[in-house]
DNA sequence: CATCGATGTTGAG
DNA sequence: TCAACCTCGATGG
């Protein structure tokens, strides 16, 4: 149930945990068992992710490739150490709280200092799933044994001495030769974390300014620019006032800029949130209450019938390729 | 307890 | 265009 900004601190939370260390693969599912196989105790290299795929390389050329799809999710379990960029900038995004911030948690939870003291690092009390925008513990859990006992269906378990992470339902989970890899990233559009600025933003421009097809639908498109879903799409288009109908070669090349740049904007936050946090101009208390209830969050998404935020029209859903597409038909006229 | 729907993609027809 | 994939929180009885 991700979009790009999850698959991103996931990707994180691997390389953090993961990479450099021996791996021990399991399918307990066993839907995943050769795959699992073929990795099962080698280091982990490097993990990346772009757009909602995640990419884990394996020492001897192999590639572990994850799409979640639609409720595919990540448990987190053991000891688990954040990913510094995430945990250093949510004082500069100002977010934090008086429970600090689910990072922060994590840190608790995980014993971090531990691991950079000298005393023995101690076992972990933490668990996290990472699917979508929640990153949260669950400290009810009995982890005093190890490997956690599996829990419903885990088609791939990846576990090292002291973390633990399982995958449940993916749509995809294949292991893959670097030529394939190559392949995977040739069919996906630029991504604002991968891509240079510029580069990212020429090859988004060129390629919507030069289709008929809706820009609703363009940037529902992988292969036009990584990451962007359902509640970004719909998001994305209201910050800009733009109507979804809007063939992309009509699309003014300064509006497209535009969307491009908000987009790097808002994965940004997604990313150091865990959020999708969409709207802005926010007072303290207001931007309080969006961090703790989703639908408080965004300007149009899930809004269907209810009043638009700026003007009060009754905000529109309507279908677009099987997916919801919410929209103000006033102010994105 | 049953049912529904979801932040997604693929492939059949 | 639509079903399938396969999971789980929210909702209703």
């Amino acid at each position: 149930m991700p979009e790009g900004h999850s698959v991103h601190r996931i990707a994180r939370q691997i390389a953090q945990n993961f990479v450099g260390r021996p791996v021990s693969a399991s399918s307990p599912q066993g839907r995943f068992a050769e795959g699992a196989a073929l990795i099962d105790g080698r280091e982990a290299i490097e993990s990346r992710a772009v757009g909602k795929q995640m990419f884990v390389a394996f020492d001897g050329d192999l590639w572990l490739r994850v799409h979640l799809g639609l409720y595919g999710a990540w448990d987190f379990s053991g000891e688990i150490v954040s990913d510094p960029t995430i945990a250093a900038s949510n004082g500069r995004m100002g977010q934090t709280n008086q429970r600090g911030t689910p990072e922060e948690a994590i840190l608790d939870a995980a014993g971090e200092n531990s691991l950079t003291s000298i005393g023995a690092p101690r076992r972990a009390r933490g668990r996290v799933r990472m699917s979508e925008q929640t990153t949260d513990i669950n400290e009810t859990d009995d982890l005093s044994q190890w490997p956690p006992p599996v829990r419903g269906q885990v088609r791939l378990r990846l576990l090292t001495e002291r973390t633990c992470a399982d995958l449940r339902g993916p749509t995809a989970c294949v292991i893959q030769t670097p030529d394939e890899v190559a392949q995977s990233l040739a069919k996906l559009g630029p991504d604002p974390l991968v891509d240079n600025a510029r580069d990212g933003e020429e090859r988004f421009v060129a390629r919507v300014r030069r289709t008929v097809t809706p820009i609703g639908l363009l940037l529902m498109d992988q292969s036009v620019v990584s990451g962007i879903g359902n509640v970004y799409r719909a998001e994305l288009l209201f910050r800009a006032r733009l109507n979804p109908h809007t063939p992309g070669r009509e699309v003014s090349e300064e509006t497209v800029r535009e969307i491009w740049r908000d987009w790097s904007r808002l994965l940004l936050i997604g990313v150091e949130t865990g959020q999708m946090m969409t709207r802005d101009g926010l007072t303290a208390k207001e931007r309080r209450t969006a961090m703790a209830r989703r639908e408080h969050r965004h300007w149009v998404y899930g809004r269907a019938g209810l009043p638009c935020r700026v003007c009060g029209t009754s905000v529109v859903m309507e279908e677009a390729a099987g997916r919801k597409l919410y929209w103000c038909p006033s102010c994105q006229a």
